[in-house]
DNA sequence: AAATAGTTTAACCAGATGGCAAAATTAATA
DNA sequence: TATTAATTTTGCCATCTGGTTAAACTATTT
């Protein structure tokens, strides 16, 4: 494989990605991916056959991102102020580096939901690990007693949705400011920890 | 106007409504639209001339339904716990009746965030009222001190996204059974205003 | 019943879309 | 350098898409 192929590989993932954000699957053309990477519309399926393949690949990309990777952390034995601001700051950090996933993977999920489970298998995502996990510190006292899918959905929400919902709260609240809500967003990671853990820390 | 315009034109809404809602502007087909209300095509041009127009009548009727219609309820004089009683349990017994509007919303607002200007003048929302209500209750000491966007939104976010992540959440958490999963959303009803008087009320 | 207006259908069109085959160009190998 | 393999472009096609037009059909009015 020579350094060009590589190369024109990732040139248009790179462009395929930013059409696929920004259009979904159905309203992207593979024109306007060749334009975006500079080449002819050929060349794609020279590279990647098929509107689905490329898609794909971008998916699959996408939904690691969006799944948190710090399960370990949840289970482990430090204290559950520690594991939610853990969470909730590196979920929210690395979400804020491509925020336009979110809104992509559940539009996309909800266009073809068959597709998560295999996604699942691949990306091994372990929910029942994070739920025993709660659930553990529920019956240690640490923390009050919460059916923990709720707690879970809880804490997804809380830091999925202002992406997920970017543009209308960007013009809602934020009279369209970029600036304003980006800082909105950072302000969030202590926001949310301290707003969740109020909720269920024992007194 | 006869008895059958008005007819044919709500059995092309619902039709158009059921496409639209599962495939979005850019996946919905006119010709499947016709299918679904078993009728031709062109009839769907000449009761709403383009798919545009059909589009936007669907558009902003959900996007209604998607806009909390409790603002008053916010701003008066009732104790912080029945405010986001009264507003959670609305707002959730709202979207359940039509359950796939949040993705619906937030999907086509993120392919054409400019249509939300007009549209908020339309529906007449204020969010500067509640941010405002909520202002009020911080400085009479009813809750602690919480920057009141942070607050909306994640009264919005407890809402809303475990209907944007159904099909996530489903089967991630559910097996894939719906059932549960309603049952489940029903639940949210006194968990999530529970959760968030836990967070914010003053002890 | 004749004329008019309203509704529905059938047939069609121009443009776009994903995809493909073969030619042209460039790189690698002998 | 000659030959083979890999990469890129050109040109094209079958199909689909939103939309139109004119004809057919139905209900209403006179």
């Amino acid at each position: 494989m020579s350094l060009k192929e590589t190369d024109t590989e990732q040139i248009i993932l790179n462009a395929a990605k930013e059409v696929f954000f920004k259009k979904g699957y159905d309203g992207a053309r593979m024109q306007e991916i060749a334009d975006e990477a500079g080449m002819n519309k050929a060349l794609l399926h020279y590279y990647f056959r098929s509107k689905d393949k490329l898609f794909e690949a971008i998916f699959n990309d996408a939904f690691q991102r969006f799944v948190p990777k710090i399960v370990e952390k949840m289970i482990s034995n430090i204290s559950i102020e520690e594991k939610i601001e853990a969470f909730v700051d590196n979920y929210i950090t690395v979400i804020m580096e491509v925020p336009q996933i979110p809104i992509f993977i559940l539009t996309e999920i909800n266009r073809n939901p068959e597709r998560i489970v295999g996604m699942m298998k691949k990306v091994g995502m372990q929910p029942d690990l994070i739920i025993a996990g709660i659930q553990n510190d529920i019956d240690e006292g640490k923390i009050i007693d919460i059916n923990p899918r709720h707690l879970l959905i809880n804490i997804l929400a809380l830091c999925v949705f202002p992406f997920a919902g970017k543009p209308l709260m960007q013009i809602m609240l934020f009279n369209n400011n970029p600036g304003s809500y980006h800082d909105f967003l950072l302000e969030r990671k202590k926001e949310v920890s301290q707003f969740i853990i109020n909720s269920i820390k024992n007194k």
